[in-house]
DNA sequence: AGTTGGATGTCTGAAAACCGCTAGTCAAGG
DNA sequence: CCTTGACTAGCGGTTTTCAGACATCCAACT
């Protein structure tokens, strides 16, 4: 019997999100495109009702209006242990900076793994939160991204100080 | 967060069973046999620490002592619906009497499930209290038991009038 | 009397496919 | 020359798929 989860929706520049909560901390951040496939079952709830849901929101309006630069809602991150691995490396990449997917795959003591980081961060679930957009190919190039390339340009330019380039 | 298991043994003329319990009710009993292979991790318990251990042990006592004929300790089923279905359905075979694979697929409304239902039977968790003893083959063969044909053997005459033919 | 095959739900193990990659090579275009 | 883009082989972890294996049974064969 794990606890039930419980959902909310917050607009945003990128698109809508969905929230996602578990008793233990914010189990989910979720694009428009993966809320279908990737919810199981949540109770919908309003804002004002759930502690966690409501920091998380209120962390990414601050993020995105440029107040705020990391974060420190609980997670509750749940996937295998490469994955969960994985999420908490990239956690450490500041604000913005980047790194490729080979070199997070070192810091993990497993080069030669960049193509396995690839598809572990793909599966991170808690988009914005856990910076899978500060992950791009070793050449520069803006490969993947689950809420599709136009929004990792977005945060990655947001995250920028503007006389940078502009990114392909 | 599952909550803890906790475990228990007690002596018995068919061997040393191992029950294993949960907040919500009797997870297991099990053979000799099986302890090893089925418990993920369950602390130990001393008698008289646990409520539901301690009345699935007096009630086993009870009906190997032929003071019993029936359980209701509550009980903590973890399988697949199909498994529990069948599992549900070995429960309503009254005492004494014996039912084979394929009547009990029938009874499930899936004949031909006959095979499907060994296999369900097969891992059957909670033995002894869940009848699994009181299934044989169609020609009244007793076919297999995760205690041993032996055990099986002993608990059917033992709920058997003493003049009754000896089983093969 | 023995043998064979088909029907059923689940689990296991092995193999294959799938990826938000990367370093290397090579040819074409400035 | 130097840069670009296209192509390749190999990387590692996870997911998907598939082929058996079972506590069977009945019918239709040898």
């Amino acid at each position: 019997m794990t606890s039930a989860l419980i959902s909310m929706t917050m607009p945003s520049p990128v698109g809508e999100l969905t929230l996602i909560g578990s008793d233990a901390g914010l189990r989910a951040v979720l694009w428009p495109i993966e809320r279908d496939g990737r919810v199981i079952f949540a109770e919908e709830v309003e804002p004002g009702k759930h502690e966690i849901l409501d920091q998380a929101e209120r962390q990414i309006i601050e993020y995105l209006t440029g107040e705020r630069t990391s974060f420190d809602v609980p997670l509750d991150l749940v996937g295998t242990d490469f994955q969960v691995d994985v999420w908490n490396a990239l956690n450490e990449i500041p604000f913005g900076e980047t790194q490729s997917y080979g070199e997070l795959a070192e810091h993990l003591a497993k080069p030669g793994a960049a193509r396995a980081v690839g598809a572990a961060t793909g599966r991170n679930p808690v988009s914005i939160i856990i910076p899978c957009h500060r992950l791009v190919g070793s050449s520069g190039k803006l490969t993947g991204f689950a809420g599709g390339i136009d929004a990792k340009r977005w945060l990655l330019q947001h995250e920028t100080p503007t006389e940078q380039l502009t990114l392909t």
